[in-house]
DNA sequence: GGAAAATGCGAGTGATCACTCGTGTTTGCC
DNA sequence: GGCAAACACGAGTGATCACTCGCATTTTCC
């Protein structure tokens, strides 16, 4: 919630105790929605982790779905700020190797601190709201590399560059969740660089003015 | 105790009315759970879904999770089957692109014909009983890449192999998504098209010999 | 035809869940 | 100190869910 909305009416006197409240339960909410899953977590088990009761939990949360909303707005809103960063059009001169680097790790570091993140936003068991916020920055993620895509190959179509970027965004997706199901260590480092390598070779022949709806075999 | 059945202890006599319930009310299932979801999925509204009540429903399946169980088992089954056919040791001998082919091919085919077995699979919400099904399926799967792999890259480490075999699932994973989520027709035959470019781009280099642990930047 | 088994029904049952409420405690402000 | 508001509690409430049970109907076998 941000604070400059004029239809607020609930100007709440005591904030330390109470966002520090509120940073416990959507914490708590984090750990037991990244293991459970949206719809099989109670919100009783939200309090219990959070070491409070029930009543407790719905003073600062009007139901479930707003703590998920909470959660996820606050995420997207980190991931956002990473995007904003990545994609910066200094980056965009970068050659190709560089820029999977800028681009991926940052992107990678964040859903490995924030597991959640694919949690909440994968399944189709989360709340609409939650959904279309989502729907909206993978669409602003995929305007993004299709900016990416276009300067690397201006000779696409915008069909082509459009499903280039799908799978782009696909691929990384499913190697995020290699990623993750990797220990953090050596063996997640290794495929954090397999997935560049897959990127890499995927989109490295664009930069070659080869069009890639013609067979080159 | 004093009863020895082996293995069938229930001696039905009735099955035309009986088997064809049971396909009715798992064809329900499939279509509650794949737009809900498991956990979310009520065994009422799989009745509903049936035009059977409730009652009916458990003379067949003793629990919600049976019901999950046997139509997860029946389609672990159908893809075990494509599975065997894909990789024959005959296919094994195809040049790469064609091997693709063969193997990319029916998998696609069987998640759009099944679109439940990506929603059954891929939760963690999902019975427990299921998931060990999964991943004993997903064990051999990757076993049979990395033989594919290592056909074509004998040189390669086994942890290397292993790498290389899961992320080529995971981006297979990861196409099919975007695969299952294009309208059917000529978007979804580029998109298919598409994974395998991105597949073929990733794997060819392995044929020429070339290590890839070392950077060929 | 008639017994027995299989099938079918749907209201009912206990458990669990999201959420509330009455009450007690802590904190900010004078 | 004292008051009001924010905070905290946890037993309780209505709804929903997985699942049952008594009974009616259909099918099979003789």
């Amino acid at each position: 919630m941000s604070e400059d909305t004029p239809e607020e009416p609930k100007p709440r006197r005591r904030q330390a105790r109470g966002e520090r409240r509120i940073a416990q339960l959507l914490s708590a909410a984090a750990n037991v929605f990244c293991t459970n899953g949206y719809t099989a977590t109670s919100t009783n088990a939200i309090a219990r982790e959070a070491h409070v009761s029930p009543g407790t939990l719905y003073q600062y949360f009007p139901n479930k779905e707003a703590i998920a909303i909470e959660l996820g707005g606050r995420l997207l809103h980190e991931m956002r700020a990473a995007h904003g960063q990545a994609f910066t059009p200094e980056n965009l001169t970068l050659p190709l190797p560089e820029l999977l680097d800028v681009v991926v790790d940052p992107m990678i570091e964040f859903n490995c601190e924030n597991p959640v993140f694919l949690a909440l936003m994968h399944g189709s068991e989360v709340p609409g709201r939650i959904a279309e916020e989502h729907d909206a920055l993978h669409a602003s993620l995929l305007t993004s590399v299709q900016g990416v895509i276009a300067h690397y190959a201006p000779a696409l179509t915008a069909e082509e560059r459009s499903r280039i970027a799908d799978m782009t965004f696909a691929i990384f997706k499913g190697g995020l969740g290699l990623v993750l199901a990797a220990p953090a260590g050596a063996e997640r480092d290794a495929t954090v660089a397999e997935l560049k390598r897959v990127l890499l070779r995927y989109l490295s022949p664009l930069a070659d003015g080869s069009v890639t709806t013609t067979p080159t075999r």
